[in-house]
DNA sequence: ACTTACGAATGGTTTAACCATTACACTATC
DNA sequence: GATAGTGTAATGGTTAAACCATTCGTAAGT
């Protein structure tokens, strides 16, 4: 057949009913017809207003329930809430790009250098006097960690984690604060895996630390976002080392029986 | 009551069934056991598997469609199938997220400015001959769009931001693609609800794009940052400016009758 | 006034049937 | 023999009615 002239138009949008109800529901509550802490009618009453079967109702209530859209609860007074669209649908949904392999660990680690580099840039312009307080609190406690010696090592890594947590809360950017979080609460399981607290290291990460709260302290944001991301640079760099002995490790286990 | 001693532990966990099935499948997915092409069995054969209804099933499938492992085909050689992780689940939570207002247009632009800067600098350090070509073809077409005047200002928004995803291409790091596409595919609204082409605005950004291309062409990461984040903080400064504007409008509409 | 027990309303689940779509093998035709 | 049409079986999509499990208000009992 030769070719057709003419716009070769997409079949009709196929639509599963459940998903036409999946629509609906949400334009609401995007157009706030609907905002967080109304109740949906209960199932048996919904299933009549889109006139569909209960089953299918249902399904279409788990997507939005998966969306972060609504929250269900059971009971005499339970029902389909609205809810506020919250981090958590993101963050959920960037743990399963990690974990599936789809982003690499440097280039999460590359991107996260990046993003606290800024982040502390922010932190250094917009800290008050009691933010830069917390932030010297936390400081104390990860000497303590340091002056602990070996045994203090994975705590001095929890400390670390929340200091940049809390620069990224003083940034008072909600992204930043989302994308910290989301970062963070991937990446320590690589922290474990491939970072080890070789003689010198955590006071040398204790000193990176100091010298980054100093330069929020004193709002020098250049300074704190140059000190911020040699920390996490050396972080990724640990890390790649660390990598590539253990690849090469496996390398000559499978070679030589 | 006074305090009582002792563990608080969480009630048991609410299973519910569908959730069951669905920890079930994910885990099979994410622990490789299930690889993308993988086709599940029939549901009428699964519901056996699990031991639940078909409808209960479903609902598993529908939240798990609904992340993206998994992709629903109809027909007899129909079923599920097992899908590589991509980023569109990401991109549509994000979407979500502006829409319902719970992150700030200002918040967004402040990141952006942060992100774009790394992304030129990333680029600057790693383009080819053959990546910077395509920059140069994509800027000559930004040139012609500026000599139409202001009959070119919306082809020219569209040039500008196929550059930056661009940039993030050249930059190798799919965190920062993913997030260039993220950031704009859902800020372009704000462009033109914000943004006019007042006289001469053109010609600015036109001038910016020239010298951060020049920058990548040249391989200086530090400058390509540094026009980069110049460039898009304008496109913050004149949003702002225009929403002041308009807010302020609006209060005296309101004033004054 | 407090406690208890019941009942109504809700979401959660099961069952069994039918509809709509698709791939593939078979048949009729040229 | 090649090709176009057709039937058939397997799949996901949808419906229906019933029952279970949880929760909360209320009425009865103390």
């Amino acid at each position: 057949m030769s070719a057709k002239k003419g716009p070769d138009f997409q079949k009709a949008k196929k639509n599963r009913v459940f998903q036409d109800v999946v629509d609906q529901i949400q334009e609401a509550i995007l157009d706030q017809r609907l905002t967080p802490g109304d109740v949906l009618p209960p199932e048996r009453q919904l299933r009549e207003t889109f006139n569909v079967s209960r089953g299918t109702l249902r399904e279409a209530l788990r997507v939005l329930e998966q969306k972060g859209l609504i929250e269900i609860r059971v009971g005499t007074t339970g029902g389909s809430v609205v809810r506020q669209a919250g981090m958590e649908q993101l963050t959920e949904t960037f743990t399963l790009l990690i974990r599936s392999g789809s982003l690499s660990v440097m280039d999460v680690g590359q991107f996260r250098t990046g993003v606290e580099g800024k982040t502390a840039a922010l932190a250094a312009q917009r800290a008050s006097a009691r933010e830069i307080r917390t932030l010297e609190t936390m400081l104390k406690k990860a000497e303590q960690m340091n002056a602990r010696g070996n045994a203090g090592w994975e705590d001095f890594l929890d400390i670390d984690q929340e200091i940049h947590k809390e620069l990224a809360k003083i940034s008072k950017n909600s992204l930043y604060i989302l994308v910290s979080e989301m970062i963070h609460d991937n990446i320590r399981q690589y922290y474990d895996k491939f970072l080890e607290n070789i003689p010198g290291r955590m006071a040398e990460n204790l000193k990176d630390l100091e010298e980054m709260i100093l330069a929020v302290k004193n709002h020098q944001p250049l300074e704190a976002e140059r000190v911020a991301e040699n920390h996490v640079h050396k972080f990724i760099v640990h890390m790649k080392e660390k990598e590539a002995l253990l690849a090469n490790r496996q390398l000559k286990a499978t070679a030589k029986p």
